[in-house]
DNA sequence: TTTCCTCTCACTCAAATGAGTGATTGACTT
DNA sequence: AAGTCAATCACTCATTTGAGTGAGAGGAAA
């Protein structure tokens, strides 16, 4: 019984070079490929797909979203995000959205056919630098969706409890600008713009 | 049967005087008065004051401890606090140890004797400045134990949110300068210097 | 009535901050 | 050997911030 596979895919030339690819191999059977996953709930219900391809940036719903709605309309489809992007943000919420792989679109086709294979075989296909990422995020203890570094999280501590970037560096006995180059990094991981948006990032999401 | 009173009070001549003031009525029983609160627990237990008059500031335990110490030793006795100070953070310190009462010491001594009066019939004397504040400290819904007034929580609130004074400004439709303003004394009464400082008290302490 | 408090606004000044850019070193991977 | 990444440091620039001080208007309380 062949696999069948759906892509969700918003470049055509991707998506159709692709599917051009699955459908040679015979232990393939192509389900669909769409250029948005809008009615993806109603695609796997419909052709109950074993694996899903899925991109992140898609005019309309995200592939995130993708994701949430695949993973409650048929559970036992595996999903692979296959995206361009290795925004750590991005990568937390699609594992908490119920992603079973996450493939760069630098892997070559080869490897994306074994990440299907692993998948289905019960693995978690993922690129190398995702992989690391993954597992550095549980390495620290709290929950550090954001992949600060240990430097980072020590800083971010320090900014909460309420010291200036000169209080930082004196305290972990670093340059005035070396402690400002931590705190840019970090807002940038949190995707804020100062200090005071950071400590209530911190906080309330008890990344710290 | 006289009411039995302690007072401890470092100032010499102010405790001998209400010491003197006291022992002159009849209905009145000096059991004792301290300079220090060091041994309260014990004196309490002792002594079995009905009243005693406990001031804030004082060398070795504070009057804050001292209330803890006598509540605990002694639950019945009434505790009040009797000072120069009405400064906000300690009067919520003294009333969470369990003061009874909250004199300032410009109350005249008649003042002073309706309060052990009151204070005995189950009432809280307090000045009316520092019953003013315990009443507001309960009208915000929240643990507003630095009174802040309700326009300094609703900046407080967006401070948390990230907001700078500019965006205060345009959100509350004020101008820069009154904005900055509240932030001011919204540190002044948390005893913090930054807004960083601010967020970080106010969501560590539940303040809003 | 007078006092007190809150909210409002204004001006100054030194310091801190966010941004942008770039560079070096060392560790670890590939 | 080449590449990546974390951590370190440096310099600039416009903006924001904290502080200090002062003041007026309206409302509530004594």
């Amino acid at each position: 019984m062949p696999i069948r596979v759906i892509i969700f895919e918003d470049n055509d030339k991707l998506r159709e070079s692709l599917a051009y690819l699955l459908k040679s191999q015979p232990e393939y059977e192509m389900a669909g490929d769409y250029n948005n996953c809008n009615d993806a709930a109603t695609i796997a219900r419909v052709f109950k797909p074993d694996v899903v391809l899925m991109d992140i940036d898609m005019p309309g719903e995200s592939g995130i979203n993708g994701v949430r709605m695949v993973k409650e309309a048929r559970p036992q489809t595996s999903v692979i995000m296959y995206t361009v992007f290795e925004d750590d943000e991005k990568l937390f919420q699609c594992l908490c959205a119920g992603a079973n792989g996450y493939l760069l679109k630098q892997t070559p086709p080869q490897k994306l056919f074994d990440g299907i294979q692993e998948v289905l075989a019960g693995g978690a296909p993922m690129s190398h630098v995702i992989a690391r990422k993954v597992l550095n995020s549980f390495q620290h203890g709290k929950s550090n969706k954001y992949f600060l570094t240990a430097r980072e999280i020590e800083v971010l501590q320090l900014l909460i409890k309420g010291y200036s970037a000169k209080m930082i560096a004196a305290d972990l006995k670093i340059t005035f600008d070396t402690a400002r180059s931590h705190l840019k990094n970090i807002y940038q991981k949190l995707h804020v713009n100062s200090g005071k948006e950071a400590i209530g990032k911190a906080l309330g999401e008890h990344i710290v």
